[in-house]
Parts: C-alpha cells; sequence; structure tokens
DNA sequence: GAAAGTGGGTTCCAAAAGAGAACCTGTCAA
DNA sequence: TTGACAGGTTCTCTTTTGGAACCCACTTTC
C-alpha cells in the first residue's frame, strides 16, 4: 500500500496518520505546541532539512493544521500557527510524551513537566471515558463498527 | 540530523518518537490493539511490503513492544504480542483515533466505535488532569524543566 | 550606493528507505 | 513428489532524505 492511500482506509487512526504519521511531522508539531512559529525556528530547533521542513509545513497548511500569518510586510513574513484542528492534536501530544517519561526517561528523571495552570500543579493527563468517568484501559475497551463502517473487522 | 538520534534529544515526544514515530510503526500497532498477532495478518490487513514488516516487528521486539510467542512447534511458528509497555501506547491510539473521528470522519460518521465495557456505553476519553480532575487543554498547561532536563528550552 | 544580513525558501546530488515481486526454509498432508 | 502454509530474505527499481549550495526581496550598515 502507498503512504497516499491512507486516507481512503476506513480506520481513523489511519486517516490521523495519513496527515501527520510522518517522520518529522509530529516532531514539527511539538515545536508548534512548545511555541515555535518561524520556519527559522524549526529548522534550529529540529535540524531538519530545509526542504523536507518546506514540505511538512506545506502539507500541514494544506491540511489545516497549520495557518499561514502574516507578522510584517515589506518583506513580507509568515508565520506558522497551530489552527482549532491543530490544537486538537494537544491531546496525542500528551499521551506520546507521557509514554516517553515512563519509558524512556533515565535515571536522571523525564526532561520536561507539564504544569495545569488551572490547579498549579505538576500533572499527567489521564484517559477517561466520557459516559462513567473512570479510566480507559485497553483491556476494558472493545470496538464496533459505526455508521461510517464500510466494511466490518474482526 | 538523523532519525537514529531521536532518542538522544531531552524529549520525551521525540523519545517515544524514535521507537513509534515510523510512517508503518504505528500502524502496525493499530492492528495490534485490533487483535492481529500474526505475520501474514499484519501483512494482509496493513498491505505492507513484507521486508518493511519484518524489519517493524523486529525493531519493536527490540524495544520490548512486542513479544514473540511460540503457538506451536515443528514447524516453530511465532506470534507477536504486546507487552505492557506495548499497551501502554493505548492512549496514544485512542487520541489519534478520535481526532480522525473528529476531523477526518466523512458525512457517513465514524468507522469505529470505541465501547466502555465497564459501563457498557460509546465512549470518546477525555484527557483529565491527575491532580485536579479538570479536562487538560493546551492552552491551560505550560511546561517547565524536569529533573532530566539537560538545557531548558524557551 | 555597495556589501552584508535576514527570513523563507528552492535546487542539486548522493545515500537511505520503500514498493513489489520472487525466492527460501521447515514441516505436514494429499 | 507435489503442494500448501507461515514467516521470512533477497532482488531491482522508485521515492524520500540529508546536507549543502543557491536564490530573492527587502533592510541595515559601512
Amino acid at each position: 500500500m502507498r503512504w497516499e492511500d491512507l486516507d481512503q482506509e476506513t480506520c481513523s487512526v489511519a486517516r490521523t496518520l495519513s496527515v501527520v504519521g510522518d517522520r518529522w511531522t509530529l516532531m514539527v508539531l511539538r515545536e508548534c505546541f512548545l511555541g515555535a512559529r518561524r520556519f527559522e525556528e524549526f529548522e534550529s530547533r529540529l535540524g531538519i532539512a530545509r526542504h523536507v521542513l518546506a514540505d511538512r509545513l506545506k502539507k500541514l497548511t494544506e491540511a489545516d493544521v497549520l495557518t499561514k500569518v502574516a507578522y510584517q510586510e515589506r518583506p513580507r513574513r509568515e508565520e506558522y500557527r497551530l489552527t482549532e484542528k491543530g490544537r486538537d492534536l494537544y491531546p496525542v501530544m500528551v499521551t506520546l510524551a507521557q509514554w516517553g517519561d515512563k519509558h524512556m526517561a533515565g535515571a536522571e528523571g523525564v526532561p520536561l513537566l507539564r504544569i495545569h495552570n488551572t490547579c498549579g500543579h505538576a500533572t499527567t493527563g489521564h484517559l477517561m471515558c466520557s459516559d462513567c468517568g473512570e479510566e480507559l484501559h485497553a483491556k476494558d475497551v472493545s470496538v464496533k463498527a459505526g455508521p461510517g463502517a464500510v466494511r466490518v473487522r474482526a
């Protein structure tokens, strides 16, 4: 299967990955959530090849995950900002980061703490059921074909 | 920067992506959570090139995300199962799927519903603060250098 | 007013990774 | 003895990266 065909899949994970599942794309988005906006910033923070960065920013903009906003005229300069759709990827970032905190941090501890400004404490996000409020674990969740299922998976 | 250097980064997202941030790896893991275990199953469900699949399964096994378990002797046949470390990636899968549900599903609706067996209802996971129990949103969370921070980021 | 700097790219080449198909290895069943 | 099955490996060809150089519209400095 070619990567470009992924968005045709009857699976939300596959469809999401068709947008952000690339080697560099999630790293670019990480920098967005950490405040990066300009081409130069992304390049120097990530050490990514410039044409690859240009391509990823273009694709993310086309996918409406980022948007270009002019921050000066003459010479016109534009920066990239997360859209609402892009900000909706925040839970993905947090869950990725937390897996890294748990399984990839060395003896020296986690590199970055997340502070919940609302309550003022260092926080970890827990995935809770929208219905009963209990924490969701893989073993307690099964899947069922939804309205958009073309074929049912085992 | 080369992809292999990512696990040296002082960032849990980068470190996580060094293990699962590959084009195909997350698709392989999706199938694991949907019940796939055998080489043949992964191949036919994903349409992935066989040598790429072999390579990803090997790397995931080396990273202790999957483990090989013999399910028959003579001829010896082994299947791949998620380890505890692998199952810990479940929140990542759910958040990816939910983003796809929200932003990539067409008019026909979401392809797959997740049922929380504990309460019996179709569920969506919400990321809640471990401390105050409120839902975590990007705008309410800031970052701070943790004990494992080598250099502080802006 | 020429030279250098800035931000955001594009172009080039060599190297690495991917797609697709064919082939290999035990083992059993027909 | 021929085939089938599961799980790979090997081959060739195409696509994508990594890294460096170049470009362009302006501005600032000499």
